[in-house]
RNA sequence: GGGGGCGUAGCUCAAUUGGUUAGAGUCCCAGACUGUCGAUCUGGUUGUUGCGGGUUCGAGUCCCGUCGCUCCCGCCA
């Protein structure tokens, strides 16, 4: 139906005889000539209709309304002089047209698909009529960017021997974890399949199978509240792969990162991408998924403080706790207002109020709580923290977690204030030997990955005596802030995965129940493996420099997981819940 | 489950302490115009103020409930 596409027609092309296809995105009418801007989703091409050259078409052309379909033939002609447009890649030609045929009409849309305009309009108007807001350009070109980036990673996998294995979406229930979004079985009445919150056993199952290297991009589920980051369908880059070491996932995966964002053209990223203990992570930043785009990190400065007059600092020391300090450089001309603000959020965070220095610009602490401070400790401070006229420095005092906790989200603030994050910028880093387990208030011992994470080798026997002390062999890797995968080296021996499930209290029934499959088939040669799982959808939001991964997916769910476009969920027929057995009971 | 924000014309928003016939831009419709590219000019149409109830002489505005969208906490092994 068309010679060329919207998008390429240059000034190589002068004097050919070509037919568009497209749809108007704009009409400019004369009254004599008239300008349609043709777009398709390679471009946008003026084409111009002129009574002196078809009467006809001229006349066909003035019916034409916004989102009309049309196919228009007619000589690509330069633009004179000064006509050029200089915003479209097509803009030194334009089409002189003949012929037009009008192929769809198109009902005015419901909101203004401009690409300006159409980012104020509300959401819900948006995913209704998805299939109108997803013919803008920048969704147009997230959806490129999302496909570019699967296609590199299936390259890159490819090319490093990786086997692309599909799994059941039907599959069964794992009580621990998310929610799960059950699906009723005809032919077992009362049973349900459970889909999948991630691929993790089957892939393990899949290293035991001797498939050595395995990738999918899997869709998971998981029935839980919604965020501008988590839908409740998402996707992963899911890998796992036999005889390994973290090492070898880290150089993997440096590769892979590298090599998407070169395929994006937001490369290139200098490997091998650092690395922080989790330990270092909470101490330094305050966060487990620190961005590294800016300095601001948290500082203890409870030496200075033992002993001190300043009876709230002390208390705390004295009961174990910590004094710790961010100095916001340049921030000591915030109002009040602000750190009222950020006082709230610091309460927020578990802290009972927060302290500050306002350091101005002639040099003088402006504060309510220097004034019990010693001349020493001033000087001590003044110097561990670098503070210069203009800055900004706010304390936490409480437990280290607590402390760390707070801080690492005001630092956020912070940051974002000053004005010091680069959001051009893509900063990676890995964070490494995170806790096997958290300790419960009951003292049991819960995962922080999954039951099947391997402890660090030196650490096994303190199973049974202090868990919260050990070291997992598991590793997340962080992107601007936001946590893009993580993974762990796996048990592969069955007796080990035996005492686990002990340790957390499984009774062995249930153990048997739910995991009997998997011990079975670690005792027949399972290898050492492991792997790692990275969140897809927000991969390419941040490559695509959206908000909401909603704005990467074609069809994203709101956040009461509801289709506003298709209506899901919706109710059944009477018969169909026969079929399956359910007879629904609505409590209130 | 909890906290915040929003809901007025197709779209984006305005509407004084509760006060007459709810406005503007844009879109849309009609007309004019032969070089625009956010075309321009003239004229015109468009309202269950999300929904339900209450207070009041009078409610877009105040109160209660409810629905929807959104951000966050919880939750997300």
């Amino acid at each position: 139906m068309r010679t060329h596409t919207c998008g390429e027609l240059r000034s190589r092309h002068l004097g050919q005889r070509v037919t568009l296809c497209g749809w108007v995105d704009t009409v400019r009418d004369h009254g004599g000539v008239i300008f349609i801007d043709l777009r398709d989703r390679y471009g946008v091409t003026q084409v111009i209709f002129d009574p002196n050259d078809s009467q006809q078409a001229w006349e066909d052309s003035q019916k034409t309304r916004g989102e009309y379909v049309i196919q228009v033939e007619g000589v690509v002609e330069a633009r004179p002089g000064e006509m050029a447009n200089a915003k479209l890649a097509t803009g030194e030609i334009e089409v002189r047209c003949d012929t037009i045929q009008i192929l769809n009409k198109s009902k005015t849309p419901p909101f203004p698909l401009d690409d300006k305009e159409a980012e104020k309009v509300t959401e819900d108007l948006r995913l209704t009529y998805r299939y109108l807001d997803l013919r803008r350009a920048t969704m147009q070109e997230n959806l490129r960017v999302r496909h570019q980036m699967s296609q590199s990673v299936r390259q890159y996998l490819d090319g490093a021997d990786f086997t692309e294995v599909e799994t059941p979406i039907l599959t069964k229930s794992t009580p621990e974890g998310a929610r799960d979004y059950l699906v009723p079985s005809r032919v077992v009445p009362g049973s349900f399949y459970a889909l999948p919150q991630a691929p993790q056993q089957y892939k393990q199952l899949l290293m035991m199978a001797g498939v050595d290297r395995y990738f999918q991009i899997a869709r998971c589920f998981r029935d839980e509240d919604l965020r501008a980051d988590r839908q409740p369908e998402f996707t992963q880059i899911d890998i796992e792969m036999s005889f390994i070491t973290p090492e070898d996932v880290y150089s993997l995966i440096d590769g892979l990162i590298a090599n998407v964002m070169e395929a994006v053209g937001k490369g290139p990223v200098a490997t091998p991408i650092p690395r922080l203990t989790y330990k270092d992570a909470m101490n330094r930043f305050g966060s487990d998924k620190p961005d590294v785009r800016f300095g601001m990190e948290l500082v203890d400065v409870s030496a200075i403080f033992t002993g001190t007059d300043f009876k709230v600092f002390r208390q705390v020391i004295e009961q174990g706790g910590v004094v710790k300090a961010v100095n916001a450089k340049t921030l000591g001309g915030v109002p009040i207002r602000v750190m009222d603000d950020w006082t709230a959020v610091a309460k927020e965070w578990g802290l009972g109020g927060l302290a500050y220095i306002r350091c101005q610009d002639d040099g003088e602490w402006k504060s309510p709580i220097v004034k019990f401070f010693s001349d020493e400790e001033k000087a001590q401070l003044q110097n561990q923290l670098d503070i210069q006229p203009g800055d900004l420095v706010f304390f936490a005092a409480d437990s280290r977690s607590v402390a760390n906790k707070a801080l690492g989200h005001l630092r956020l603030l912070a940051g974002d204030m000053a004005g010091v994050i680069d959001h051009s910028a893509f900063a990676f880093t890995w964070v490494t030997d995170f806790p096997l387990f958290e300790v419960g208030p009951d003292g049991k011992p819960i995962p922080v990955h999954h039951p099947f994470t391997a402890s660090h080798p030196d650490d096994i026997d303190l199973l049974e005596t202090d868990p919260g002390k050990m070291r997992a062999q598991a590793y997340d890797i962080v992107m601007n802030g936001v946590e893009l995968g993580g993974g762990s080296i796996r048990i592969h021996d069955p007796e080990v995965q035996a005492r686990i499930f002990q340790a957390l209290r499984i009774p062995q029934a249930e153990i048997e129940d739910r995991f009997g499959h998997l011990i079975r088939a670690l005792s027949f040669g399972a290898p050492p493996h492991g792997g790692i799982a990275l969140g897809f959808d927000r991969f390419v939001m941040m490559v695509a420099g959206e908000d909401s991964i909603r704005d990467v997916i074609a069809f994203p769910k709101t956040q009461k997981a509801m289709d506003l476009m298709m209506n899901a969920p919706a109710t059944v027929d009477a018969k169909q819940l026969r079929d399956v057995h359910i007879n629904v009971d609505l409590v209130e």
